[in-house]
DNA sequence: TTATTTATGTTCGGTAGCAAACATAATAGA
DNA sequence: TCTATTATGTTTGCTACCGAACATAAATAA
């Protein structure tokens, strides 16, 4: 049932000591997780919290209308359900499988125990909501002022330092639901972004061609929440 | 030095359990908020953490170009202060006196000490944070989806909430900074507001006529925010 | 193959909020 | 009292993004 879990596939668990390691190691689950995936949606109670892998999933903030806006991405830094050990049960957010990939997966009450017997996971959880309520926060900002051509860039790096390669596979569509904003939008800047030879679009592949102008073309968004993971995940972030 | 302190006057500190707050009693000052006064600039150590009493707190993310976007907003229901337990060190954030008033303080390491002592702080202190993280993420939505006039309402009952009548404080430019506007925008959407009948509106004094007009003027974030502290800060919550 | 679905491209008018430049009125200070 | 400052009101473009309606092309299925 359990397939074999590598700690190294994910900072966090990387990051674990060595006797929470071993007491949780028959716990964890190898998961597949598919594009557009749901993990939580708004409200319902969690049964298991995800350590992605080469997985990346977007929290959404999902509004009355169905208008969402992202408010975070985890890959394999980090950890999706600290709403859990924060003490909420549910979630206020939807989590939705951006990037396909595989994640390892631990049962909620698992966790919320371990979180209260052992101080080293706790802070160790702890510094990485710290992170992501940067990330939350940064982006509450870039919603506001921030162009879409911005936005999209900053999104794209985002994006690209959770997974391997340069390949990115995801519809304008996606993205404009990502980013809160009308698919014709996405399309429009993604083509500008195309023609500067930032990216090539083919049908929900994109491929980076040019890293550090996206970097240029991003907001400083993208460099303040990267900064702010460096320094409170030191040795643990690898990208 | 220490002026006396009332428990009630704080909802957080309310909510402590016996033995907690007789030990923190002699180390709580209460100390005068004027408005406008900066608790903390993003990125600095922070020296006390401040549980408001009849005085309210804007966190705010500041942009490199100086522009800002309110991110969430603190009175008596809460504590200036968690990313101090939750690992950091230092705010992402700017924390800005929005309306003036007294608030306890508290010492860092004092409080840093006692979250890491005792569970019943740090649970509660942890829910406290989940509902702000609530706060954020809907205001992240908010920023992309919702009108000026909408989220003017939203943050006239925000703010209506932590303050005791019906009176505020708080001149357009302020409000501004806080919604990420421009002065202008708040001009005009306040006058809406007026000439409506919901708000009078006076060099910097806004009396508030119609609390459910603005309620239905709003967007729902209002509402969402709402709930979610009644639900994870139960009989804890008076407003 | 052909038909259908999916993903992207493009256009046109509308609007909310921006930027800048002002006007006015209330308050505070001399 | 007169003056300077502060707070608010108003106007004129301007631009980014929206909403809607389409066109096209690639992938998929029949």
């Amino acid at each position: 049932m359990h397939r074999a879990v590598d700690k190294s596939s994910n900072h966090l668990l990387a990051a674990l000591p060595t006797t929470e390691w071993q007491r949780w190691q028959s716990q964890l689950e190898l998961v597949d997780l598919k594009l557009g995936q749901v993990l939580y949606e708004a409200g319902c109670k969690m049964s298991f919290v995800y350590f992605p892998i080469d997985a990346i999933v977007s929290l959404l903030t999902v509004l009355e209308d169905g208008d969402s806006a992202e408010i975070a991405v985890v890959g394999n830094e980090g950890i999706v359900g600290v709403s859990l050990f924060m003490g909420g049960e549910t979630t206020p957010s939807r989590a939705v499988v951006q990037s396909a990939g595989r994640s390892i997966r631990l049962s909620a009450h698992v966790l919320k125990s371990e979180f209260n017997i052992s101080p080293a996971v706790m802070h160790l959880l702890l510094r990485y909501t710290q992170a992501l309520i940067t990330q939350m926060t940064q982006t509450a900002a870039c919603n506001r002022h921030h162009s879409l051509d911005e936005q999209l860039c900053r999104w794209l790096l985002l994006s690209l330092d959770r997974l391997h390669g340069t390949h990115l596979v995801m519809t304008q569509e996606l993205i404009a639901n990502m980013l809160g904003v009308r698919r014709e939008g996405v399309t429009e800047a993604a083509g500008r972004l195309q023609r500067a030879g930032l990216i090539s679009y083919s049908r929900g592949k994109i491929n980076v061609l040019d890293r550090s102008g996206l970097e240029q073309r991003s907001c400083e968004c993208y460099a303040v929440v990267k900064k702010e993971y460096d320094r409170l995940l030191p040795d643990l972030i690898a990208f």
